[in-house]
DNA sequence: TTGAAGATGATT
DNA sequence: ATCATCTTCAAG
């Protein structure tokens, strides 16, 4: 009985998966062993080098590289000096997509998310299909969310200042 | 080598 | 509305 969502899961489209990922059980598994099960309730899709919120519309760069690989790693990165965001990386190979983690559970923001689950930079470019410390499993999906504009990307302009890539799944229904 | 700008969160 | 805090990347 496995339940660990795998690469066929990952690499689709990110706005296929954004929608479903939305109920699904993040496993976080500490150093001591504790277990933190969590589901995720709020991402924000990063979608291809178009998308000028995406860190990979730059290009390729040290830190952004593993969103070229193929869906199912995680790209840690560091904003404003102090928290960690936790993204999925989406998508077939040398297609830049990434899903931002904003809730998990009751925890609201991203930097929160990795806080509680005591994520780092350690886990860039874990692998979440393999990975011994985190995964996800396989749950109902959440049929009940709302979109909107995504958060903290003023600077991407005009579309991607509005378009609605942010998915939350509705509180009474997670 | 340097500097400006962040995919935030807590506080005033 | 402001600030803490520091890596990344582009410019010089």
């Amino acid at each position: 009985m496995n339940n660990r969502l795998d690469h066929t899961f990952f690499c689709r489209d990110s706005l296929v998966i954004a929608p479903e990922i939305l109920g699904k059980v993040m496993v976080r598994v500490l150093p001591d062993g504790t277990r933190i099960c969590v589901p995720v309730t709020e991402v924000e899709v990063y979608r291809g080098m178009e998308d000028l919120a995406c860190h990979a519309s730059k290009g390729k760069t040290k830190r952004n590289q593993v969103m070229f690989g193929p869906g199912g790693y995680i790209y840690m990165y560091l904003v404003y000096g102090m928290h960690w965001m936790l993204n999925i990386v989406a998508g077939e190979e040398g297609n830049p997509e990434a899903l931002l983690i904003r809730g998990a559970g009751e925890i609201s923001g991203p930097g929160l998310v990795t806080r509680y689950l005591k994520l780092g930079g350690d886990f860039y470019g874990e692998n979440l299909t393999t990975s011994n410390r985190i995964w996800l499993e396989n749950a109902q999906s959440i049929n009940r969310f709302s979109t909107s504009p995504r958060i903290g990307i003023n600077y991407a302009g005009e579309p991607w200042v509005s378009i609605p890539w942010r998915f939350r799944a509705i509180t009474a229904f997670v």
